[in-house]
DNA sequence: CAGTCTCGGGTGACTTGTCT
DNA sequence: AGACAAGTCACCCGAGACTG
């Protein structure tokens, strides 16, 4: 079966900002199992997470360090209202998760159906469980999407490596059907994370071309145009990124 | 002319998956 | 459980080309 990630487009308004691509990978791994849950609470075994996110890593704790880090980075999130007329963005914040709870069973070997939990090397590894409340403010997000949504397969977005191709994978796919889409240069910059030391010749070399190598498999026939002030110097305005249509089938 | 892009290179830090 | 190598990323630099 294929995991599909699914939500209401206000959440590509939310820059995932210092996230490591492996944390982008447990935030929509939890994100594909919220929709349409009635209850607001929702409890991952540790297992189920691993599974979801394809996490290999089998250091001890690295998972439930990085969840503690996703859940950190996820409070700090900023959630932008507006861009207005001067491009500025005005924001406010966006608790989507209002608890999470992380809960260790120490040496516990089985899971909930009492299968036994073992990693491929034949170490045991840890289990415990998430219990992870969403702020019932946003839980429209999520439930009952039937309209102007954003859909994607968990794993195509699991395979991109670079966080920037992550990012780009998303927010285009809420275009899939359109092909086109245009970010000024400081809402690109703000969407994904780019350091503000980055100059045109570095977003170029660093961003652009991967983005094109990452997600030409995804997005058919991909193409990036710059776009220029008609002013001295011609300074960049903004990305346009087109690409053929996907069939929407219903 | 000034301002900005283009294209290339270099360094060191952190992340990630694997190996012992 | 801890260490390691490759991959990814931030930051820095400079010469040359282009535009109004």
């Amino acid at each position: 079966m294929v995991e599909m990630v699914k939500y209401k487009n206000e959440l590509n308004r939310v820059a995932l900002e210092q996230f490591t691509p492996s944390e982008m990978n447990l935030f929509f791994a939890i994100v594909s199992r919220i929709r349409n849950k009635e209850d607001c609470v929702i409890r991952f075994s540790l297992k189920e997470i691993r599974e979801l996110a394809q996490y290999k890593p089998t250091a001890a704790n690295r998972l439930i360090e990085d969840l503690t880090h996703t859940y950190a980075k996820l409070l700090k999130l900023t959630y932008p209202h507006t861009y207005t007329k001067k491009d500025q963005v005005i924001i406010e914040s966006f608790n989507l998760f209002k608890n999470f709870e992380f809960c260790e069973e120490n040496e516990a070997t089985y899971d909930s159906s009492g299968e036994k939990i073992t990693a491929h090397t034949g170490t045991t590894l840890k289990d415990g469980y998430v219990d992870i409340a969403v702020n019932p403010h946003f839980s429209c997000l999520f439930n009952n999407v039937f309209s102007g949504f954003t859909q994607f397969s968990l794993s195509e977005f699991i395979s991109l490596k670079s966080k920037y191709a992550k990012n780009m994978f998303r927010l285009l796919k809420q275009f899939r059907s359109t092909g086109y889409r245009r970010f000024s240069i400081v809402e690109f910059r703000y969407m994904l994370s780019i350091p503000k030391s980055y100059q045109i010749g570095q977003i170029d070399q660093k961003i652009i071309q991967r983005l094109k190598q990452e997600l030409s498999p995804y997005f058919k026939n991909l193409t990036i145009r710059k776009e220029y002030a008609r002013t001295q110097g011609k300074k960049v305005t903004g990305y346009n990124f087109y690409f053929t249509p996907e069939k929407i089938y219903r």
